[in-house]
DNA sequence: GTCTGCTTATTTGTATGAGTATATGGATCA
DNA sequence: TGATCCATATACTCATACAAATAAGCAGAC
């Protein structure tokens, strides 16, 4: 292949890995790049032989990365025909990876929107089913993560982490595996409600009050109150952040 | 390794592929064999050797197969860790490929409940969108679905088919990628009714009605009637798999 | 001129073997 | 008893060769 040295210099195809193993750093960088727009629906790739090679990396690795995202819907590759990106309606836009890839970059408004339609839709009826449902242990562990997301407060890691904690618990409170299976399209809906608030007013309203109730309703097994308080929550942190979607959902 | 021939007679690990490349077959082999409890939680596989000489395949192979299960969060793997399966609650049970591989075989009850709980809130809300967003094309496609539907009767393919797509139809006419993102799970909770339903009532009911009240409502614009048509339909199609879920959701 | 069917060239898919990196669990030592 | 170190098992990466599939181009028939 002519000048075969491979740049000793620059192991390991120059930036920084974050501790994953190749084949998924690769994913990564494809993943986001597809999310962000840099490839579009309908885009063939190079050849496998010309991207691991660009890349500084085996064919095997390069291939592996490919299978991940095939495996999320984002790519189709058949022989001859090449890789390419598939039409946005495959993608599986609910996987963790997918969003945190999403939430990476600059996540697109008109998909945030979607999210926290989403969030509408899911959280009142999680509420409702958890303070039916909860256990103890259950109900404690919203507790706790209440109580740090106080002392934290939103504007540290800490705190937006014991938020996300909290309405994750709400989700598993729910003994349903299908609505925790939305835990990451909601935490990333409720991460990026903070995130957002925080590039606006200041000093940023303190969302404690409308969990407390939430909390409170769980606790109480007053599963209309629940519905009533998330949704209220919602209601409230949508304000916040501005935003209005074109119509709230499942008003009467 | 001593005894070296490879049995040229069963070329391809025996069984009938389906005309898959054999990374996704395995991968499907694997996939199946997890979601129906062979392999469990915390079970550690076999070595890549062992277990690619065993299905006698390449280790590229399966190791392919294996990236694609890490992808959909049902397995990890790390050097001398090993592969294991990860907790339920890892998995991305809302995986399109994921819900054909458990509905491939005899799907866990408590699964199936879940999905239409999920259903139960989500499609009543996404019915009330479709009311407000759906496009002419949109409507064009579930009126379309519907005749085929009533043309060819569940009892046929292409008319449980055509229920799918009508179900699909409405989700995407919500104009909300997460909500049509979750199609292959309602997909999959609506195909179940007709083959559970089927199994037990002879003749059964036709819920031509039920969805040509959705279908009208959401033709007039009609959120809240579509909302209400929606959450009735689906309250016929559990009485008639004779299935009560623990409380229905929002009622009130 | 259009269609059909074959050929071929391109691209992914599979196989194999060698070597590397990493986490683990046990041995060693304080 | 506890922490530290190290041998080792295991997945990870690489390079290369060959196989399979299929899209596209070409030839021939109608």
């Amino acid at each position: 292949m002519g000048k075969e040295d491979r740049h000793p210099a620059e192991r390991k195809f120059g930036s920084e890995e974050g501790g994953l193993r190749i084949h998924q750093a690769i994913a990564r960088q494809l993943g986001t790049a597809i999310v962000a727009g840099i490839h579009k629906p309908g885009d063939v790739f190079e050849g496998e032989i010309e991207a691991a090679e660009r890349l500084r990396v085996s064919r095997t690795a390069y291939r592996e990365a490919v299978r991940i995202l095939v495996a999320k819907g984002m790519l189709e590759s058949r022989p001859k025909a090449g890789t390419r990106v598939l039409p946005r309606s495959r993608w599986n836009v609910l996987d963790p990876e997918m969003l945190a890839w999403m939430f990476a970059g600059e996540p697109d408004a008109a998909f945030v929107r979607d999210l926290f339609e989403l969030r509408g839709v899911i959280e009142p009826a999680a509420a409702e089913l958890a303070a039916r449902r909860r256990t103890d242990a259950q109900l404690l562990a919203m507790e706790q993560a209440l109580g740090q997301m106080r002392g934290h407060g939103l504007s540290t890691e800490e705190g937006r982490a014991a938020d996300q904690r909290f309405h994750h618990a709400i989700l598993a409170a729910t003994q349903n595996d299908a609505l925790a299976a939305l835990a990451s399209s909601v935490g990333a809906a409720v991460s990026w409600t903070t995130t957002f608030k925080q590039r606006r007013k200041s000093p940023p309203r303190d969302p404690f009050a409308d969990h407390r109730a939430v909390f409170d309703a769980i606790a109480a097994g007053d599963a209309e109150g629940a519905r009533a308080a998330m949704s209220e929550l919602l209601r409230l942190a949508l304000a916040d952040m501005d935003i209005a979607l074109l119509e709230p959902v499942g008003g009467s």
